[in-house]
DNA sequence: CGTTCATCCTGAGAGC
DNA sequence: TGCTCTCAGGATGAAC
């Protein structure tokens, strides 16, 4: 289930092991890997090929590699994992994985970038880069956030909580103009990308928030440390999933290890609370479901 | 216009 | 053993 710091982990295995490289071919297996470019798979494959890899950027939940095409026109290759998605970094002869719906090869001969997909929720497209709206002049030291521009697709999301662009003041007002289950703003990705059902259910158990709480009736503080605390629980689960990818392996298992220890609340149903020792709930929301300590995280009594 | 909901997909696990 | 059922969920576009 990537969520931001998994899509990180691969983002860094990309910047490593195929940046600066120059794509030959591509193939694509099947329609629905590429449903989301205009012209298919065949013009997918067509215009993506001889152009070479300049940057691998991310936001939120959406990974890109910027490419320097043939016709010199901006553009970017979008990649989303979905559910299930892996970008794998592999020899060409390796055993193809049952799932396998994209490969790139390279110039160089080396590696071929993979895209592995169980459930296909995932997939690529290429589109053109449109300067980011959400740019703003950073502090002396920062780097331009995104200094290649934002792909078409990925234009409408929020900024993360994790770069430069993050405008906390911002979404406190607009979260607390809603009255809106918090945790529905939390997940919606056009107020503040890369948190998914996991992180959130996290950051509110470390707030102390129920997740049906209307954001209109939190403080501005409130919201602001709700925010801190989808930040810090994504920047811990990014320290330990960025330490176990291997060389050849760029791989959204690689933060698996964090969901073993570090889970407070998601998946927790009936375990004791870390906090008070009362017994985790599980309760439907949005069609999901959500975790939380009932003696923590008051719940509301009017139902949003 | 803002919000809600069905839909895509496959495998794991439960229950019978 | 093998069948059916439920669940997992990000993003989108249709419907309300």
């Amino acid at each position: 289930m990537p969520e931001l710091p998994e899509v990180e982990v691969v983002r860094r295995g990309l910047a490593e092991h195929v940046v600066g490289r120059r794509i030959r071919t591509a193939h694509l297996l099947g329609q629905r890997v590429a449903r989301r470019h205009e012209g298919g798979p065949a013009d997918l494959s067509a215009r993506v090929s001889r152009a070479k890899v300049l940057a691998a950027d991310r936001r939120g939940k959406y990974l890109w590699l910027v490419l320097d095409p043939p016709d010199d026109d901006p553009h970017a290759l979008v990649m989303h994992l979905g559910m299930s998605g892996q970008l794998l970094v592999e020899p060409a002869d390796a055993p193809r994985e049952k799932h396998l719906h994209a490969t790139l090869d390279f110039d160089d001969d080396g590696p071929q970038l993979r895209f592995v997909d169980q459930r296909t929720f995932g997939g690529l497209a290429l589109t053109p880069l449109l300067p980011d709206v959400h740019r703003r002049a950073v502090g002396p030291g920062s780097g331009p956030a995104h200094g290649h521009g934002i792909p078409q697709p990925v234009a409408h999301i929020a900024p993360d909580p994790l770069e430069d662009a993050f405008d906390r003041p911002t979404v406190i007002r607009t979260m607390k103009s809603k009255n809106v289950a918090v945790k529905r703003l939390l997940l919606d990705q056009g107020v503040v990308s890369g948190i998914g059902n996991i992180y959130a259910d996290e950051a509110l158990w470390r707030a102390g928030v129920h997740g049906r709480r209307p954001a209109s009736a939190l403080t501005r503080p409130a919201i602001g440390r709700l925010l801190d605390h989808a930040a810090e629980v994504m920047r811990e689960a990014l320290g330990q999933g960025g330490t176990s990818f291997d060389a050849l392996y760029v791989n959204v298992n690689g933060a698996s290890g964090y969901f073993d220890r570090s889970l407070d609340a998601y998946g927790q149903t009936g375990r004791p609370c870390a906090r008070c020792g009362t017994a985790i709930r599980r309760e439907e929301f949005m069609n999901r479901s959500s975790h939380y300590c009932p003696r923590c995280q008051t719940v509301p009594r009017a139902r949003t």
